[in-house]
DNA sequence: ACTCCACCGGAATACTTGGCGT
DNA sequence: ACGCCAAGTATTCCGGTGGAGT
């Protein structure tokens, strides 16, 4: 009974209101973004004619206010269709959740099912979640266009994961619908962060789809101070933050290739940091430590879902630092990790792969690595941990094969005599 | 049953500079 | 002093395999 109760008396010092630094927060006010959603309003305005607006595709990094931004032009335009005489509607998809052609024609077809429908609608028949062939869910979400009239623009969020995973044909049959439909229209905006997904789509559908392109760069660090300002002011409680925080978590994000959300993650961990050791404000001393939170926080995530193999890699890696080297090359941790692969009785993989797996975690950011050149010596790869590596050594060891006790028997003398 | 993908390793080729021969 | 060689991996290319998904 008293053992929250602390928590709930003086809660609110800090925060007013926790939410609105989330990420499913939508603000009704987008700063800095005002050329972007001018530029799609002006290219959906046609549909308020029941004319059939360009189809767009839309690129950014995450965390630049694409969704958002769609979304806001999406509600009001069907506010403004619904004082008009035309019928304007937006369907939202995210293909990252529906990620198969089937479902997203169903979702379509039954996110544009109206409340009012009248009785001849009602004999229509409802799209199963499964089982109708997919030319049948085409031909019946014809029928309900066609029904309905207008025009219908189809967002779909996270384009390029939908081609990944069930290649372009959604896109060619929703880019030719239009030729099939009489009364109704459909209008297509792609929202996706990778530029690269154009290779996987046919050169036909990517012409259609792409009649207008829009880019949301990534925000600088003034713009993120705008956003983080608007957002704080909702989100905590007056004078609570110190003049710099805003303008340091900013510039943190700013240099993470300008993610709001990353933004918005800080100063909200800095806030709940600030709130936990029950201080009186937010520092910026909260804001690095909630940097180094959210970083050891993904390194540890990262790590904890490598695959046995790199786990034994880095082992041998962090077995070498704890003999002093806090340089190794590939050779060294490929005899290491040889004689640890022995031990714990799994497979032996080659240098060859294990080469691989190193680059790996360089890629993931757990090590650093540099080719040097050592003349006669040959050519290899140093590596080295650049942060705390007792924090890795921590994740590695809850990994029920790494534990000391499995390792304790291994033949630490001969580490010792070889690399000494 | 069939396809696709992640994982694996062999072979060939690329790379770079200290050392050695001249 | 100069230039080529060789060491020792990196890196690339490619083919095989087993498991997951459909």
């Amino acid at each position: 009974m008293g053992l929250f109760k602390k928590y709930l008396t003086d809660r609110n010092k800090i925060f007013k209101n926790r939410e609105v630094l989330r990420h499913s927060y939508r603000p009704h006010i987008l700063p800095h973004r005002m050329p972007q959603i001018d530029e799609i309003a002006s290219i959906l305005a046609p549909s308020l004619r029941n004319e059939t607006p360009s189809n767009i595709l839309i690129y950014g990094k995450t965390g630049t206010g694409k969704t958002a931004s769609v979304r806001y032009v999406g509600s009001e335009l069907e506010k403004a269709s619904s004082q008009n005489v035309a019928t304007c509607a937006v369907v939202h998809i995210n293909c990252e959740v529906i990620d198969t052609q089937y479902r997203v024609l169903a979702q379509i077809a039954k996110d544009i099912e109206r409340p009012d429908e009248t009785p001849s609608d009602k004999l229509r028949p409802h799209i199963p979640m499964t089982g109708w062939p997919t030319d049948q869910v085409y031909m019946e979400l014809k029928n309900q266009l066609e029904a309905r009239g207008g025009v219908l623009v189809i967002v779909l969020d996270e384009i390029d994961k939908l081609v990944k995973k069930s290649g372009d044909d959604t896109l060619y049959n929703l880019t030719r619908i239009n030729s099939d439909l009489h009364s109704s229209r459909v209008c297509i905006i792609g929202i996706s962060n990778d530029l690269s997904f154009k290779d996987f789509l046919d050169p036909r559908v990517l012409s259609s789809l792409s009649e207008e392109e829009i880019v949301f760069p990534p925000y600088n660090a003034p713009q993120l101070c705008d956003i983080l300002q608007q957002r704080a002011e909702k989100a905590f409680v007056l004078e609570t933050l110190d003049e710099g925080v805003i303008p340091l978590c900013a510039a943190l994000a700013a240099q993470e290739h300008g993610d709001a959300r990353r933004a918005l993650d800080l100063l909200r961990i800095s806030g709940e940091l600030a709130e936990r050791e029950e201080a009186e404000k937010v520092a910026e001393s909260h804001v690095k430590s909630a940097q180094a939170k959210i970083e050891t926080d993904s390194m540890i995530e990262c790590i904890s879902t490598l695959p046995t193999q790199s786990k034994v890699v880095l082992y041998s890696m962090l077995l070498l630092e704890q003999l002093g080297h806090l340089i190794f090359t590939s050779g060294e941790v490929c005899r290491v990790y040889q004689e640890l692969a022995c031990h714990l009785e799994i497979d032996v993989l080659t240098n060859r792969r294990i080469t691989d797996l190193i680059s790996e975690l360089n890629m993931l950011g757990v090590i650093n690595t540099r080719v040097v050149s050592r003349g006669r010596y040959g050519r290899t790869k140093e590596m080295w941990f650049d942060a705390n590596s007792t924090k890795i050594q921590e994740v590695i060891q809850k990994d029920p094969r790494l534990t000391e006790q499995g390792l304790g028997q291994m033949d630490r003398t001969w580490l010792k005599q070889t690399f000494r």
